[in-house]
DNA sequence: AGCAGAGTAGTTTTT
DNA sequence: CTACTCTGCT
């Protein structure tokens, strides 16, 4: 048998991870070493050497992209179809699990997937109706609250309650209410799924022997990122039946306050005593000098598994360090970085701009629009998170599935139809009194003649609108459906009177959304319809289509994990920034925020510039943060400090916080000149050393008398004396 | 139903 | 500073 074209190119970690015949086997992957092509790799293997038919594998990821790369890369390998493999996201494998085994998951057939918007709007719901303050329990954060629950495997009923805790007991009312509607309304939602399935494993056990029986091996991508109920899931699932290949980076784990739990990796090597342990720390990524820095920075987190990525390759650049007037100098040195990279023949496309938060995005966006520097940001809302589109969506899942209240309350009166407030909380109580659902009440109160005037037309022409999509749904396609859907609910109509270009935005969309579907294929057997909704719950598609143009990247530091860019500028490294103020109390929260700079630094490849403001303005206020903390772990041998144009030194740098010396009405004062005595109404007077352009942009170095010498930029309300 | 003005919060994000 | 939400008025 040939295994050469699963083994060939691979280095001997690679190979051993791949070739590993033990039960269970711990891949510990450090950045840029190869995860995805290991655990690919390792599918092939099984099914090669071991025998394993596709169907019996199951590879898990976290998200639908990385999901769709294995399956990608695996059908390039095998050269096969990848239908009968098992390869999808925690929710994705979880929703198919209970679709097949609704009975016995006590779910309708015809159950949906709640995603979070639709979740908030049941919990306001539920805590409407027990009259709960909303100013001082939040539905945002009872939302979050139940979900992080979820996270840990806990239902309403497991939670321990505390006397005199009104918070949690509150908490606890509104989860169980909100449990009742949505078993009530046949509505599962994201934690529910994972939660559930496991539920099925212990309750159904000649079920899950089914399953162990047929899976004879498992792969966990992203292992760090697993939360509680994954894991339970998980190893009740493999227990030890199933071989069980988990494959992670502890160095890697930013989603902790999602409810991740790194510590998974330790349990797992508890709970499987005899895993193998293989490190991957030969990088293919970056230079040595940026390893060199990354592996400077996460050090210095504590009770680390330990690894340590090299290369052999070049030794590259250090890490360049820019000192920043502000927040506008920053973006404008990036943009002219970029700028310059591209007179050397570069691509944008190679260049990425990694920031903590997104609000760091909108002067970093003004800078390149001004130099005409196309760009590109991730994040945001993705296509099928748009309003218009979910509300199209409600009605289908309304004619899916008539019991889906979510759906029915989100769209009874959009557009506005005349079922106001009052209404709809008729329609509630009776819902709620009779144990029924929201349409069912709907049509018993308008035979009971208990609707009337606009309400009572309105909820007629509403009731029909769905049932004669119905019929249609019957026999039409599906695009057909959706067309037909945005034209006679009214949605389409609605949104093209919207004033601005939004409304023109949001009937594009939906008419987006009518030609995706032209092309939307299923397997035989399934429902279409069903099929759709599913997907477009659990997967929400990308922000923005594929752009053609050449552009530069602009994300989070969250959305750059697992790629990589030759050029990496990250934004506003400086302390309160990011690290993030709301996590320099808990060391467990800075050791994250490390972790996270440790991924933005290894996402370069040839070039890593580093970026800080020594005045920043955030929430209409001036601050003078300090240089991260980050940066000064980083070997002073590989990093370099930027000189402005080679004109002006920069001083050494005295933090004095809470003193403006910038002020936009004093722009005018510029045109300094060397030697020139100037004037600080705080700190006294001093000479001017060095001076470069004007107007808003002059920068200025100024030696003040009492030693303290100060960069400026001379929109400070210095004054010439 | 729709708008204007007040008020307020303000990391990171996937499913 | 800004973007979003809520309230109260027409």
């Amino acid at each position: 048998m040939d295994v050469s074209y699963i083994i060939d190119g691979l280095n001997d970690a690679q190979r051993e991870a791949v070739t590993e015949q033990s039960d269970h086997l711990l891949v510990l992957a450090g950045a840029g070493s190869g995860k995805t092509r290991v655990l690919v790799h390792r599918m092939a293997w099984q099914m090669q050497v071991n025998r394993v038919p596709a169907t019996g594998l199951l590879a898990v990821t976290f998200t639908n992209k990385a999901a769709k790369e294995m399956r990608h890369r695996i059908e390039g390998m095998m050269n096969i179809p990848s239908r009968g493999l098992w390869i999808g996201t925690f929710h994705g494998i979880a929703h198919r699990l209970l679709r097949s085994h609704w009975k016995d998951a006590n779910l309708p057939e015809n159950f949906q997937v709640l995603d979070s918007d639709d979740q908030l709007r049941m919990v306001k719901r539920v805590m409407r109706e027990a009259q709960i303050d909303e100013a001082q329990f939040p539905p945002k954060q009872a939302q979050w609250w139940i979900s992080s629950q979820k996270d840990e495997g806990l239902r309403a009923d497991n939670i321990q309650e505390n006397p005199g805790d009104h918070f949690t007991s509150t908490m606890v009312r509104v989860y169980r209410q909100y449990e009742k509607l949505c078993q009530q309304s046949g509505l599962v939602d994201f934690g529910e799924l994972l939660l559930r399935s496991h539920e099925l494993w212990l309750h159904r056990p000649e079920l899950l022997a089914h399953y162990q029986q047929r899976f004879q091996h498992i792969l966990v991508d992203e292992f760090q990122d697993t939360n509680t109920i994954q894991y339970a899931w998980l190893q009740v699932l493999a227990s030890n039946r199933v071989p069980l290949t988990v494959v992670g980076d502890d160095d890697q784990s930013i989603y902790g306050w999602r409810g991740a739990k790194v510590e998974n990796i330790q349990q797992y090597q508890r709970d499987f005593p005899n895993a193998r342990l293989v490190k991957l720390e030969q990088n293919y990524r970056s230079t040595k000098l940026i390893l060199k820095a990354a592996n400077g920075v996460i050090d210095n987190n504590q009770g680390r598994l330990g690894k340590e990525l090299w290369s052999d390759g070049v030794d590259g650049e250090p890490v360049s360090l820019y000192a920043a007037f502000n927040e506008q100098d920053e973006a404008n040195y990036i943009a002219d970085t970029i700028t310059s990279w591209v007179q050397d023949g570069n691509l944008r496309a190679e260049c990425a701009i990694l920031y903590r938060s997104n609000a760091q995005s909108r002067v970093l966006e003004e800078s390149l629009m001004r130099q005409g520097i196309p760009y590109r940001v991730y994040g945001g809302l993705r296509f099928y998170d748009r309003q218009e589109i979910r509300n199209a969506l409600a009605y289908l899942r309304l004619v899916h599935y008539r019991r889906d209240d979510a759906a029915f309350e989100r769209v009874v009166n959009l557009p506005p139809r005349g079922i106001g407030a009052k209404s709809l909380a008729d329609l509630r109580q009776y819902a709620g009194e009779q144990s029924i659902s929201m349409w069912e009440s709907a049509q018993r109160m308008l035979d009971a003649g208990q609707m009337k005037g606009r309400a009572k037309t309105g909820l007629q022409k509403f009731l029909s609108i769905i049932e004669e999509l119905s019929a249609l749904a019957e026999h039409g396609t599906l695009h057909g459906l959706m067309q037909q859907t945005i034209d006679d609910s009214g949605l389409k109509e609605y949104h093209a009177s919207e004033k601005g270009e939004k409304g023109q935005g949001r009937v594009e969309n939906l008419e987006e959304l009518v030609n995706a579907l032209t092309t939307y294929e299923v397997e035989e057997g399934i429902d279409p319809l069903s099929e759709f909704i599913a997907q477009a719950a659990l997967d929400a598609g990308e922000a923005q289509a594929e752009d053609h143009e050449d552009s530069v990247q602009l994300m989070t530091l969250h959305s750059a994990k697992g790629l990589e860019f030759p050029l990496v500028f990250m934004a506003g490294v400086e302390e309160g920034l990011f690290p993030h103020s709301m996590s320099l109390e808990e060391p467990g929260r800075m050791e994250e925020e490390r972790r996270l700079a440790y991924v933005g630094i290894t996402r370069a490849m040839k070039k890593l510039i580093i970026t800080y403001a020594e005045s920043r303005r955030l929430y209409g206020q001036e601050k003078f943060n300090a240089l991260s903390r980050f940066v000064r772990e980083i070997p002073g041998d590989c990093i370099q400090e930027v000189r402005l144009r080679n004109t002006v030194t920069r001083p050494a740098m005295v933090a004095r916080p809470n003193e403006s010396m910038f002020s936009q009405e004093s722009a005018k004062q510029s045109g300094f000149s060397l030697g020139q005595r100037v004037m600080h109404p705080k700190f006294g007077e001093g000479t001017v050393m060095n001076s470069e352009g004007s107007g808003h942009h002059t920068r200025i170095q100024v030696n003040f008398d009492d030693g303290a010498k100060w960069l400026v930029l001379a929109y400070a309300p210095l004054e010439a004396c």
